[in-house]
RNA sequence: GCGAUCGUAGCUCAGUUGGUUAGAGCGCCGGUUUGUGGUACCGGAGGUCGCGGGUUCGAACCCCGUCGAUCGCCCCA
């Protein structure tokens, strides 16, 4: 920003312009997302970024904080006040009963893109992020609810996130949630002179977040305060009791958290979030944001928009949460380059210089025929001739360098390696050998003064 | 909305209690050297010290304002 001259527009606040190790990791994500979506048979659907503003504050709730004070909110020319999404949940739901999916239920669906809220952006939290998204609508069973979470922890298992652990709990149906909030309220209200600022508005707005206040003053009434389970209905500790004997059946491991509520008005019976365990390395990655993935039934919503009682449960992720959360270091997707760490992915196989200027045209002519046999390559012509190769060697971006260029009457391509695992050279030779275009002999193998080999191919 | 810290080259940062033409590493460009496991040598370009005002003989440095960034509170993915 520093000395960006004046006439150049800044970013908006709380946006990001993702690049590098950082874009690989996101990407990452999300394709790992889709695979595992797939193995649940989820569906994809492609959502609007935009709704009418009425969605979302019927779906989500007039008191919440997302709806009465993060909101994009814009009137279009034709004076209708929309908004850009601020979660996915209440935009499918109305899409379900615009389309009419009911004839479809239940339907397991799927989608990711980006959602906006009006918050001061810290680390983990941006005023447009990404999230990961997957809801199950028009299935009332635990046993949706536990396929939802098995989904969700195997996607952070195939994402090799660990130090994470799946909170659980239950806020029963309507009337139980009801009577405990009654009953919380009544708790609090006799010591609100001696609650925390915050608690004491929390007490009219959402008196449910109480519960898991940070403040010492609110915490050691928290520790009595009435529990849900005094309040809940038979009907729906069975369905509580289903949804955990189905986890331990699954090998998804849980933690009981009754003090977990979710922020958003519309949530019946499972709430559950994925929050790193304290003192782990996921905790100290994710600074003070610690929920990457959570969700609930919401079996209410749809009669909210207008819709026929429908029950349905669902969960999102934080993409950049999650990418927060990859291991660097794991042999397995990353490399170590120097000081920064790239995926392999990032990787071309091949940065193929030209020996000399006028072998320029030449050697693009091979990239391109590399190419078309599967083998991803880059190639640099800018700087001086000479010193393309030992640039691309100590600071390139493929796994092997190759010079390539005039040999006598013929040419040569000169392939060294800059990785430790070496490339399947044999293959690489018999691939080079089937082309028409160029008529690769035998390779031969050099060993240099340090004892690395090359690998060079005599062409004509 | 509230609080804390921070803005010096493309990037990461030095810059001594305020004192000549503001420095380094990396990157970039050029020259020399060399075909090679991440470290060759030499040279060059590049900065209204975020912006505006104030204090001072003199400000990158002190004061005020402003914009931006980072982290935290609230809340959330």
């Amino acid at each position: 920003m520093s000395k960006t001259p004046s006439k150049t527009p800044q970013a908006i606040r709380g946006t990001q312009d993702i690049f590098g190790a950082e874009a690989e990791a996101f990407a990452f994500v999300v394709e790992t997302f889709e695979r595992v979506r797939k193995l649940y048979r989820f569906r994809r659907v492609e959502m609007p970024v935009f709704e009418r503003t009425e969605v979302f504050s019927r779906a989500i709730g007039e008191t919440t904080d997302v709806v009465s004070k993060e909101m994009y909110s814009f009137e279009d020319r034709g004076g209708e006040s929309l908004t850009l999404r601020p979660e996915f949940t209440a935009g499918m739901a109305r899409a379900y009963i615009t389309n009419g999916w009911q004839q479809h239920a239940p339907v397991k669906l799927a989608t990711h893109g980006p959602l906006f809220r009006y918050e001061r952006p810290q680390k983990g939290r941006y005023r447009q992020f990404h999230q990961l998204d997957a809801e199950i609508i028009g299935a009332g069973e635990p046993q949706a609810d536990v396929e939802l979470l098995a989904m969700a922890d195997q996607l952070l298992r195939e994402l090799g996130i660990s130090g994470v652990t799946l909170q659980l709990n239950t806020l029963g149906d309507a009337d139980s949630r009801d009577a405990w909030r009654a009953a919380l309220v009544a708790y609090f209200r006799e010591v609100r002179g001696e609650l925390s600022e915050d608690s004491q508005e929390r007490l009219d707005k959402n008196p449910l977040r109480i519960l898991d206040s940070k403040d010492a003053r609110d915490r050691r009434f928290v520790a009595d305060a009435p529990r849900i389970d005094q309040f809940l209905s038979d009907e729906a500790l069975r369905f509580f009791e289903s949804v955990t004997s189905g986890l331990d059946a699954a090998g998804v491991k849980w933690a009981r958290a009754e003090s977990l509520v979710r922020g958003l008005d519309y949530y019946r019976h499972t709430a559950f979030e994925f929050v790193p365990d304290e003192g782990s390395a996921a905790a100290a990655a994710l600074g003070s944001q610690s929920t990457i993935l959570g969700g609930g039934r919401y079996d209410g919503l749809m009669e909210s928009l207008g819709g026929p009682p429908t029950s349905a449960v669902g969960w999102a992720a934080g993409i950049e949460r999650l990418a927060m959360l990859l291991d660097p270091t794991s042999p397995s997707r990353f490399v170590d380059m120097r000081q920064n760490r790239a995926f392999k992915a990032d990787l071309a196989a091949l940065e193929l210089v030209p020996s000399a200027r006028e072998d320029e045209r030449v050697t693009a002519q091979l990239a391109n025929l590399l190419r078309r046999l599967d083998i991803s390559v880059v190639t640099t012509f800018s700087g001086k001739p000479q010193r393309r190769f030992e640039k691309a060697r100590d600071h390139g971006h493929a796994r092997s360098v190759g010079s390539f260029g005039r040999r006598g009457d013929k040419f040569e391509l000169y392939l060294v390696n800059r990785t430790l695992d070496d490339p399947d050279f044999e293959a690489l030779s018999n691939r080079l050998q089937q082309n028409g275009e160029f008529k690769f002999e035998a390779c031969s193998v050099r060993r240099t003064h340090s004892g690395v080999a090359a690998h060079v191919w005599t062409v004509s």
